[in-house]
DNA sequence: CTGAAAGCGCTTACAG
DNA sequence: CTGAAAGCGCTTACAG
């Protein structure tokens, strides 16, 4: 009897009837207030046991939507903290969700999200036009998170330098003294993927140096393609002295290569990463990499969000954070320099 | 003007008095309802974002808590998939807290959570006494995620069996052949790390073979102290031939150690790690270890939290989920055995 | 210790 | 298109 869920809320007035006591009693007794008989208060709380009932939660949007695609090992974390940083602090509550690999047996999640009526949301994945419309029908505001493809001129988001990111960790392997350097790269489709690139070319360019297509080798952003790509590069008889990765999974492929072919990093080949997950600093050798302020990135995200959820207008609602290159001990000068 | 925030929050009538309006009529433009005329309509909705009201949240315990003391990079996040998963196909949304580094300036978790009123909490953090009995006061039923101390008993837990886990990870050294079996060991105030070593205590006897207390080497469980440990027991001349780890971050320590000595793992030195963290099958060689099923066990602490939560009774509401042995290429027959 | 009464913020018919 | 009236679930004095 009592697992039965009823589908009208129990009520207090439901109760009391139930118990012969008045409302008001009952009430009493939900709030630990005084002035309720032993006897009476120990009846009361069986029935609300009994039947489940559970207090209503009144609140005005006190709560904050954190939305995955998909939780990525090496990035979700950061990002949930940054966002649960800044919502602690102003007594937010961050409910999460992981839309996943969706099924048929999984409500909808932007459902769920709309009946809790959060103050805002910040969205880790791409939204549809279908869902942002949804969200500003209820009057939801939302930042997208590092977008991934175009956004209308009216969604706020946080992003990163992708770009200069790109251009800085060129310039590095430049510096070092590479003039062969290769550029392993992600599939054209994602926005940030060729922000990087063309931010090692601009690089190459700046330094006066011929841009070698053949060098350039666009795959997916995996470890395995990675160790493919490079494995093509460095068997080339005029293999490159460096290698600029889209992102770290994909340097780490390098290193799989590298080692099969006996190349030793950094003395035969420069590498270079970019997100600066926590694995490439446990790499062997470390890895060097673009830092992606993920952490800040995050709160800025969600001070923005909950700004816009306050009803205030925000001084800059699209911004990037600026990346930072990682100097670890996967890059050096080329041989032939340094003898 | 409209920036301030008024401590008593703006109600539904003060907007209608602010119009010049009767509540019915506000009531409909809050809920999208027809029948407003459409400048009535535009005057109360300035209204509204001027002093920036929002419709109360009236639901019934349809969000629970998830929360961290701190949230690890490696396994943090498939604790938050498996939570998250459970969770949504119940349709309770998951408020994910980290209390973290405890500042001033950050207001007190739990203060927060009791606040809420959530249908119930996971934590992956130890409760204090003073927690549960907060918890327990306002009816919030609680589970507690691998408990690192003791217990009282009438604390629903989830863990796992590292007893198991430690006796299954030696037993597997010794049936390759390995006869001298090191083990670097965690704090003994972490009652899992006192499971794992006791658990290869009795594998080892299990087999006949002598317990040698030189070869147990307890630690922090950190890959500087894992190196640091391997390092003393490698330099000895009657070196181990295996080791097994409290943790998967040792293993990566006795790596470096190993290859700083010239020794090739697994020809010279077999290694076992515990937890199964992503980045281990990433290694190289890819990490034998035991896999603690974190996801399964954060379904499992969901589930039994949201049926405490529903005031049912749990069958079962203690219990340690199953370790696993995954074998990849840390561990092979000791030298003298395979020439 | 109990509950009738008044009141809260909100919604729902429905009369004009 | 508007709002008076009744009603909802709940809480708060306060009379007995």
């Amino acid at each position: 009897m009592s697992g039965t869920a009823s589908h009208t809320p129990v009520t207090i007035s439901f109760i009391a009837e139930s118990a012969g006591v008045s409302v008001p009693t009952v009430s009493k007794v939900i709030n630990g207030r005084a002035g309720v008989a032993a006897d009476t208060r120990s009846r009361v709380e069986a029935l609300i046991s009994e039947y489940g009932y559970r207090k209503p939660v009144v609140t005005r949007n006190n709560t904050m939507e954190l939305v995955f695609d998909q939780l990525e090992h090496q990035w979700g974390l950061e990002i949930i903290r940054g966002v649960q940083r800044v919502a602690r602090e102003q007594g937010i509550g961050v409910i999460l969700t992981e839309f996943g690999p969706q099924s048929s047996t999984i409500r909808y999640w932007i459902d769920d999200t709309l009946a809790r009526r959060p103050a805002c949301l910040v969205s880790v994945a791409q939204l549809s036009d279908g869902e942002r419309d949804q969200l500003r029908a209820r009057g939801i505001p939302f930042v997208v998170f590092d977008p991934t493809g175009e956004l209308p001129d009216d969604v706020p988001f946080v992003g990163a330098t992708n770009w200069s990111g790109g251009r800085s960790a060129t310039r590095h392997l430049i510096e070092l003294g590479h003039r062969r350097i290769a550029m392993i790269g992600g599939p054209d489709a994602i926005l940030c993927c060729r922000a990087r690139l063309d931010g090692y070319r601009s690089a190459i360019e700046a330094a006066g140096l011929p841009i070698d297509p053949s060098l350039i080798v666009p795959t997916e952003l995996t470890r395995d393609h990675g160790q493919a790509a490079a494995l093509d590069l460095l068997r080339r008889p005029d293999r490159p002295t460096a290698v600029f990765c889209c992102n770290d999974l994909q340097a780490l492929g390098v290193y799989q290569a590298a080692r099969s072919l006996g190349l030793r990093i950094p003395a035969d080949l420069s590498v270079v990463g970019f997100d600066d997950l926590p694995i490439t600093s446990l790499a062997d050798p470390p890895l060097t990499t673009v830092h992606q302020p993920l952490f800040d990135m995050a709160q800025a995200a969600t001070e923005l969000a909950l700004t816009l959820g306050r009803g205030e207008k925000a001084r800059q609602p699209r911004l990037e954070l600026a990346t930072t290159l990682t100097v670890r001990n996967s890059t050096a000068p080329p041989a032939s320099r340094r003898r």
